[in-house]
DNA sequence: TCGGATGTCTAGCGGTGCTAGGATCGCTGC
DNA sequence: GCAGCGATCCTAGCACCGCTAGACATCCGA
């Protein structure tokens, strides 16, 4: 039997291989340079072996932002966890996001704005990215209006969030006042 | 002159037929589906034609995202007119700038998702996007408080909506309360 | 009516994602 | 130790993409 183990094992670190070659590709030259000829030459195999594990581009990228949400999640539960109070726990989880969709556009892409053909806020979306979310409404719940849904108010805080990160990204918001932009939406969310 | 005048007017006429026909075939079938062979089958012309009036698809692409922009701006302005009140006209901003991204995908991902070749934020800012920004800005200052540059709101507030318009609409916030999305973020900006 | 400019098309380049089919390699049972 | 067989990988090719060079036709002005 340890052949056989052997060679999942290979496959598995050749597997990683593809996913961390594509993401360091995409991070350097976007993710239209991710082609799967020059992905083949980079990993030194042929182009039939990344379809022998993904059904395609499309899955390489829902594997990438998968992996990309697990980074995430914990990025923002330690920036979480060294806030002191709760208006402090927001301002440090938007600045964690915000930082983390600068720092790795291409993963960020791969989660929230390519098709990886993941699920999301279903049954089946992967765990990583259910617990992304999670790590954001354990402490937009602290300053939930009890009024309020808290996972209405996250889903609305992540929203400009997001809209922030991309807009800006895109050169649709001005670099200047990013600072300003992030510190008045957290003005609105974390003031009770 | 004459004959310079109609050549002239009929190439006008082909370059408004060959935006109305992207949108079209972007609007049905995305924008992935309008490859340069089938826009010039659908205005039965041959490939090259496009490229009399275009430099290429991003062009085509940046046009119908400015013609859009024009749209919205009526849209939006026409909404906040008919609202009484700046909580109001913030709410009716909202919601009729939502209903633009939903009823015209297409043209939404022209403006803001793609790459059009267009400068935002910059003096070279094509007119309508300036004044579609505008229109969002003028509701928007009057609930700005004293103490925060309107400019800065009426960006966060975009970007939220940017968040929300984008995330429902590619299925990664959930279909359900979308309203209640909306309303929550308009208490937050329009509360004073 | 003729010459030339203008406009349009055919054909093709290098690239894309993806796959069929053959060759080669390495394991297993005798 | 070796023969046969199955898994693994590669070569070659499909249909499509954005874009363009160069031939051709058409229409205008003299």
């Amino acid at each position: 039997m340890s052949v056989q183990e052997r060679k999942e094992r290979e496959r598995a670190i050749r597997e990683r291989l593809i996913l961390a070659t594509a993401r360091e590709l995409a991070e350097q030259q976007g993710w239209e340079a991710v082609t799967t000829r020059r992905l083949a030459e980079r990993i030194e195999y042929s182009q039939p072996v990344l379809y022998s594990h993904f059904r395609g581009k499309r899955e390489i990228i829902g594997a990438v932002a998968v992996e990309g949400a697990a980074e995430m999640a914990t990025a923002l539960r330690a920036a979480a966890a060294a806030a002191d109070g709760p208006r402090a726990r927001v301002a440090a989880l938007a600045h964690a996001y915000l930082d983390f969709a600068a720092r790795n556009p291409a993963v960020y892409d791969a989660m929230f704005q390519l098709d990886g053909g993941l699920d999301f806020a279903t049954a089946d979306t992967p765990e990583p990215l259910k617990d992304a979310f999670a790590a954001l409404l354990e402490s937009l719940g602290e300053v939930a209006g009890d009024d309020v849904h808290p996972g209405v108010v996250t889903e609305v805080f992540w929203a400009a969030l997001h809209g922030l990160a991309t807009l800006t990204r895109s050169g649709r918001l001005p670099p200047a006042f990013a600072e300003g932009r992030t510190e008045l939406l957290v003005d609105h969310f974390a003031r009770r």
